[in-house]
DNA sequence: AGAGTAATCCAAAACGTTTTGAATGTCAAG
DNA sequence: CTTGACATTCAAAACGTTTTGGATTACTCT
């Protein structure tokens, strides 16, 4: 029997009105009045009736975040702190978090429209893609979005990243500044946006220091640290051998990393590593990794904020933020 | 102007009712009805409004999952694969997953009680702790919850757990068979209910092999990598030497693997490392962990399962489900 | 004394769905 | 022809909150 508005009326002998209006800040209740119904609201451990004010409102007051789990063994340290950073944000605004789990394929549609009709205000997107068909479909619905992930030339909307272009050409130029010339990358998969700016940071810097690029100096991953020991496999083979190996988040160089030291070579002295994110882990790493920081905490917080914004109908201030990463360096690279 | 139950009976000549007994599949309407109604809803892309389901049913058909990330630097696999798997089951049951994310402290029980007022209809629980306020507020306020983490003898509920007793024996076995009699143990915080098994599966199974446990060989970590780094540092600093270093969990094995190797060691050579969980980095690190699986996904999918039968007032074959870790030798123990 | 204003309180509608307890029409049996 | 049963459809209540548009009372000013 949960204690409701009606339940404090009848031991107050006010009305349900009043009631919601003392509790509700409305200055047309007597100072007295209000007094009392709080304290009995208080005592009686009233808690509002989510369904019937979302019903009233027309507002659900959450947002929602699809996590592209890839399958059982699912496990990227992005995403812990990318929820971590939404989660606390989200609370702080009041607002609930709604997670669903599904990779991209087929049921990923279907997932986004289980979280419509009235179950959240907006919708966070990562990871965005060219022509993606998520954002094709919150963009035709009209329901809000922020996404973690830069636009296409096809699409324009909200959004919050790191400019991979300028990081890897800190990356990259920080590699020639320690005398390397022959750096391989193992790119991530090249439909996601940020893939081709991270590419394009490093073939412009390899150009802006006089070195042709070669496309057989790259492989694609899928971020994985799978993907990113393969990738080494692959580009430790090339001939002549490389003294660098770029990946295009941590996940995959720490991957490459394993490669490495499993064909023997000393990691940061034979054979330097860079990454891009720096998760936790990649600072734990044996050795330590050279990285690109994104705040990923901080970027969860704010496109979380932004979201709430644009569902409360508060103007953004920038509506498609690029933060500039910082190089780390540490010792995979010397 | 979104599509109700009204907008369909406007359109078809029927009324609320029936257009509501129609979708709803009661047998009391002329098929020829039905098919005009069903066909009408999908045309103009019904969706039920949740607020107002939820609001007459009482019910709503969501539960919650406090994620105890301590900080911005948050990373967990633990946590990546037990998500993955609540989500997958709960879309598959048709529930809604919310999110929360809190650490453990003075904020933790407000983060719990947020989730309450209709928003959650249960919850699940994690690395549950002796005494555990979580669980005596449940307890307290009837919420329905199943937990990922055993029961001590103050408190009992539904729980999916390995068994950690069983399993530390299967590893110090393990160990004693390649030959080791100086083993090392970074614990997991002595709070957390399945600390104290996987002591006792420790202490026990050297007894068993008429090793005297030595408390000078524990140390606790938080779960974290640089606990299991710094309590590997400890270790690696007692005399007579240690020639093992068991951890917890696998990310403090991790951490202490680096440790290991920092300070000249070759794990699985001159010192052998053993974890337990077997998260997908067990596996791709270097060298590949040795370290005792418990199912993660599957945990996930199955206190979610029990959950939502608990909710929906399906008896549950099991109440409290005890694993059986198995022992994934790699490279890590030699 | 009457009129106007302000303070305080409240009834009822509304949000969109589900369910109950009907109403209505048709058909068959007596 | 009448009655009862069955099939099909529907009005209204209910869920719990918020908000609108009042009603009532008291006080002040003319």
């Amino acid at each position: 029997m949960p204690v409701t508005l009606k339940t404090i009326a009848q031991k107050t002998g006010f009305s349900i009105t009043t009631v919601s209006r003392a509790l509700g800040g409305y200055d047309d209740v007597a100072e007295s009045t209000r007094q009392l119904i709080l304290e009995t609201a208080q005592a009686l451990g009233y808690q509002p009736n989510a369904a019937a004010q979302r019903l009233k409102r027309l507002r659900a007051n959450t947002i929602g975040l699809i996590i592209p789990t890839f399958g059982p063994r699912f496990s990227d340290p992005f995403f812990s702190e990318l929820l971590a950073g939404i989660g606390n944000q989200s609370a702080e605004r009041q607002f609930d978090l709604l997670v669903g789990t599904q990779a991209p394929g087929p049921n990923e549609i279907d997932a986004y429209r289980r979280m419509e009709s009235g179950r959240v205000d907006g919708l966070i997107v990562v990871r965005t893609r060219q022509n993606d068909v998520r954002i094709y479909h919150l963009q035709e619905t009209g329901m809000p979005f922020v996404a973690f992930g830069r636009c296409d030339e096809a699409q324009d909307f909200p959004y919050v990243d790191v400019d991979g272009e300028v990081g890897m050409q800190k990356m990259v130029q920080h590699l020639v500044d320690l005398g390397h010339r022959r750096i391989g990358y193992i790119a991530p998969p090249p439909e996601l946006n940020f893939s081709q700016h991270r590419i394009a940071g490093y073939a412009t810097a390899l150009k802006m220091n006089g070195i042709p690029y070669d496309a057989a100096l790259v492989i694609y991953g899928d971020l994985t640290q799978q993907s990113g020991a393969a990738g080494a496999v692959y580009l430790l083979g090339i001939d002549p051998p490389l003294t660098a190996i770029l990946a295009g988040n941590d996940t995959m160089a720490l991957g490459a990393m394993s490669t490495v030291r499993e064909r023997g070579f000393v990691v940061g002295k034979d054979i330097a590593v860079g990454g891009f994110d720096d998760v936790p882990d990649a600072e734990y790493a044996h050795p330590p990794l050279t990285t690109l920081r994104q705040p990923i905490y901080d970027i969860g917080r704010q496109t979380c904020d932004m979201l709430i914004n644009i569902i409360q109908g508060i103007p953004l201030s920038e509506i498609q933020v690029l933060l500039e990463p910082e190089l780390i360096i540490r010792k995979s690279t010397g």
